[in-house]
DNA sequence: TTCATTTGTTCTCATAATGTTCTCATTATA
DNA sequence: TATAATGAGAACATTATGAGAACAAATGAA
């Protein structure tokens, strides 16, 4: 845990090791922080290195040269997550079950996804609105049942429930909205891009 | 991955061999490594390349001559930053528009959010279906047409629509299905616990 | 191709630089 | 006075550095 309760000289050393890291991209040797606060002893310098590792500031490769790391300043509840607070529905206030459990979106930026922004009302019926953002897992080939991204003659690229016939030679492309019709297409004229992962909207 | 404990003489090199490449397209032999840093031996230049190898910055063609071959600085894209793809409608496949723009997610990681899982049809016309992740930014009160969290008689937590009366004594909750009426309660019984500002869906 | 040369790689040995752990003395402060 | 913070510097351990030998692989020329 990280005390707040440095000594002048300490936070010297600290500000001193923040601002040559800033410029160098290497931590400042022993040498060099003792003469930054105006002593003449690595030991020293040592010593007050040491302090602020205790206290939580710094890291040290031990024996490495230049082996200082600085530790970020907070602990940074991971930047994919957000507290979950499960049904709410069971009716206590939110202060009440607060920092329960964490619903992780990590799964949302694998290194094959990307998003793409929704235009048209064809997939309603799955709750993807128009204007909705989707992400997307880049794949070539997909399963009876996945919503695809399917480029057509490679030309046109929309988002339907995919289906393959039974000998696979026409591929169905299904929309989620009673006022359209699925289309069929010979196989060849089908690229899939991707796979339906996840869906994001903002208010 | 990459660290950056160089020491001097490591930066040296690697400051070289990038200038050296920016130069001459090629990499420089580890001669013209040792000489550009005041040495003269061939071995100790090959420690020093290994020493980077090892680091992340470099890669060797083992034994070719000249078979250096700077790694890109990871551009480390934002954890919460997904490559958008803007309108795929528009035709070419994904692979030729790669890389374009960001979109941003860190609007979903406030302070104040939380996410829950939604129970119940009551929102579905907003898109919103039985078992989505909603984010919620965490507030007292509402505007009228917010989509809110609602705590009734400090027990049912329910998701809708937020309407208050022109007295403001009665609040009315509004869900978006039509099969379903909204309901109307004296403001001291509706608690707001929150208003809506992202949802999520994994599939 | 064949061969000489260059280049990369792996060693060992020696030295310098840096980090680490001490003790001792001084100063400030409760 | 007692305690903590500070500074100097010695002594030692570890790491970084430099030279160069010996060998293997790659390269280029005949």
């Amino acid at each position: 845990m990280r005390t707040n309760e440095l000594t002048d000289n300490q936070r010297k050393v600290l500000d001193f090791i923040q601002s040559y890291v800033e410029v160098n991209e290497v931590s400042p040797k022993l040498q060099e922080i003792a003469e930054a606060i105006g002593i003449t002893s690595r030991g020293v310098a040592h010593r007050y290195v040491q302090a602020l590792v205790d206290a939580g500031f710094l890291e040290t490769h031990s024996g490495k040269h230049r082996g200082i790391r600085l530790l970020p300043s907070e602990p940074e509840r991971s930047a994919t997550a957000l507290p979950f607070l499960g049904k709410i529905a069971a009716g206590k206030p939110i202060e009440a079950i607060a920092g329960q459990d964490e619903i992780d979106l990590s799964n949302f930026f694998g290194a094959n996804s990307y998003a793409i922004r929704v235009q048209g009302e064809s997939m309603v019926e799955a709750g993807i609105m128009d204007g909705d953002i989707v992400v997307i897992e880049f794949r070539e080939t997909a399963n009876d049942g996945d919503i695809v991204v399917a480029l057509i003659d490679e030309e046109e690229a929309t988002l339907k429930r995919f289906k393959r016939s039974q000998q696979g030679r026409y591929i169905k492309l299904i929309p989620e909205n009673s006022d359209m019709e699925p289309m069929v297409y010979e196989a060849e004229r089908v690229r899939i891009q991707g796979v339906l992962i996840g869906q994001l909207r903002h208010y």
